[in-house]
RNA sequence: GCCCCCAUAGUUCAAUGGAUAGAACAGGAGACUUCUAAGCUCUUGAUGUGGGUUCGAUUCCUGCUGGGGGCACCA
């Protein structure tokens, strides 16, 4: 929590105390508006009723006892129905400015996660299916976690659990026989997928063979099955690499299914009459006796569902880093029910794991405003063609640009336009996904985020060779509103963190570009015959490291030339 | 049928129970012989519907309408 935050709460308490009023909920927040003030707080209104007063009275009474008392706050006002309001002094915001340029890589850090160790699985793609670009969601939301957690003092173990066996890989290797397509090349699997899909609907004979193919993979005495099955695999996996490589996410840890499905197995074998229960020949676990529903871990040829398979996850990453104390799965909104269920299992089968923290992040929906997508019909927009799509027009832009590197450029910014747009929102709620919007460039959106940071390290060159140098020791009396802003970065971390919403961050960052380039259009900063361009610089630089550390939270990267 | 999620401007998104519901895009108007125009300034425009709780409701509870998802051998 911010210091300046807590005590003003603290000063108020003891107000609270010195007025004879006991447990009084209030809050301290920033207004909405900066004109109301850099704190305010409702003490006032929340009082009012229980002592019989008016809040603007009782608001007097605590203005008057705190006026003067805490440091660094120059004046309180009572506004609207009962506020206090509390406007921050000059040497605060200078100080904070000291404070981010002081230490360029720690500003926007905290330590609050410092004793956690965080096991974080995302992107867990489908082998043998075309990754779309809803698997880059939950790619994009889990590497920006990652990185708040990271950013908050936590050591993250970034997993994937790709799933490299199931009835999905039987229907792919069913179809590249069919097919005779070669497992070596990512367009045949995805015909392939969607040809076994097909057959496995139509439910003929077809979904016998696929099905039997599945038990087969399972045992694994098929050379040939074994052999697509590998290949397809291994193009998936390279696939999924580059994909990465251009995201910039680095696993630590690749749990397949197919290591972990015999261990899940046995798992729900031991547990069965205790955790799990026959039925119908499958072995399922009775959710409903908790308030959730029934799903089944083994089904009736004895095959590890998903389910069961989670179950052997979960061991291999205790397994793996036993002292582990979040375990978190981010996947897509539809399975919200599902993880329920799972983790219901979980704390049952192991009773000592209750101070363990699972965690479910749902990630939402997304479809195209250009209609829905369906892997099944093949009108799927993959994760590459729109990366592709976005660089080409990020491309045109990068050759005008200001840099050395057009490649880099490139792909930093199509990335920082892709990541933009779904971090944007609240994590859960559906995406539509606006094509057109992404390639633009303009307005909210990564590269103007990326575009105002590069202008900054432009102006702070151009400074230097004008020689005017960074100085804080004279300030304009009223501070900027790029100042007052500026210093919420680190209580903005700590808020995204807590409520899991990257989108916090993205928010402020654009609201704090915006402001600068407000402030750029007004002010000149690298001026030799202005008396508070050094401070102007230091500004400058402060917003500079806020972009840069803010933007590597998200997983962009901010380029200093565009 | 049961359960979960969602409904804010023409569009895509914001708003720990707080002040005049905030941006961007699209539409309209404008400034600049000044550090990057991927920029800046001004402007038109919104809480699905009926109740309730509260000093105060976009936010919490509830009825209705409309959309999405889940509910036994897929992941």
């Amino acid at each position: 929590m911010s210091r300046m935050k807590e005590v003003i709460e603290v000063a108020i308490s003891e107000v609270v105390q010195e007025l004879g009023l006991d447990q009084v909920d209030f809050v301290v927040e920033h207004p909405v508006d900066l004109a109301h003030g850099d704190y305010a707080c409702n003490v006032a209104m929340v009082v009012a009723k229980r002592v019989g007063k008016a809040p603007r009275e009782i608001a007097e009474q605590f203005r008057v006892a705190l006026e003067g008392q805490i440091e660094y706050v120059d004046k309180i006002e009572i506004a609207g129905p009962g506020f206090l309001n509390f406007y921050l002094g000059r040497d605060f915001f200078t100080m904070e400015i000291v404070r981010a340029n002081s230490s360029a890589k720690e500003w926007g850090r905290n330590d609050n996660e410092k004793s956690e160790l965080v096991m974080l699985e995302y992107t867990s793609p489908n082998l043998f299916k075309p990754l779309h670009i809803g698997n880059l969601v939950g790619n994009i939301i889990g590497e920006s976690l990652s990185r708040l957690f990271e950013f908050s003092g936590a050591t993250v173990k970034r997993v994937n659990y790709p799933s490299d066996i199931g009835l999905t890989v039987a229907k792919g290797v069913w179809g590249i026989k069919k097919s005779k397509g070669d497992p070596d090349q990512i367009e045949d699997l995805g015909k392939a997928y969607m040809l076994g899909n097909e057959a496995y609907e139509a439910d003929g004979e077809e979904k016998e063979e696929i099905e039997n193919i599945n038990k087969v993979l399972y045992e694994g005495g098929d050379e040939e099955l074994n052999r697509i099955r590998k290949i397809g695999i291994a193009t998936s996996l390279k696939r999924l690499g580059e994909l990465c490589d251009i995201l910039g996410t680095k696993f630590d840890l690749e749990f397949f299914e197919s290591d972990v499905s015999s261990l899940g197995a046995e798992l729900v074998k031991k547990n069965t009459g205790k955790v799990f229960k026959e039925s119908d020949g499958a072995v399922v676990y009775e959710g409903e006796r908790v308030g959730l529903h029934t799903r089944v871990f083994l089904n009736s040829k004895g095959l590890p569902t998903y389910e069961a398979k989670d179950l052997g996850n979960f061991v291999t990453k205790q397994k793996a880093y036993p002292d582990w104390t979040k375990s978190i799965i981010v996947t897509g909104n539809e399975q919200r029910e599902y993880f329920k269920v799972l983790f219901s299992a979980i704390r049952e089968i192991f009773t000592d794991s209750q101070e363990k923290d699972l965690e479910h992040i749902p990630t939402g929906f997304l479809t195209l405003t250009t209609g829905k997508m369906s892997s099944r019909k093949g009108n799927v927009l993959t994760g590459e063609s729109l990366l592709t799509e976005i660089q080409e027009e990020a491309r045109t832009k990068a050759e005008n640009a200001r840099t050395d590197n057009v490649q880099e450029l490139t792909k930093e910014v199509a990335v920082a336009a892709l990541k933009y747009q779904i971090l944007r929102q609240g994590p859960g709620s559906n995406i539509v996904f606006d094509k057109e919007k992404a390639l633009s460039f303009e307005g909210d959106s990564g590269p103007y985020l990326q575009y105002t940071h590069a202008r900054i390290c432009s102006v702070l060159e151009k400074a230097k060779d004008m020689e005017v140098e960074e100085n804080i020791e004279k300030t304009p009396e009223t501070p900027y509103q790029i100042e007052r802003m500026l210093y919420q970065f680190p209580e903005v971390i700590e808020e995204a963190l807590a409520s899991r919403a990257p989108h916090k961050v993205v928010g402020y960052l654009t609201e704090l570009a915006g402001e600068f380039n407000s402030f750029y259009a007004k002010e000149k900063i690298a001026d030799t015959t202005d008396e508070y361009a050094p401070y102007k610089i230091a500004l400058a630089k402060a917003v500079k490291t806020t972009l840069k550390n803010g933007l590597w939270v998200l997983g962009i990267k901010a380029p200093e030339r565009m």
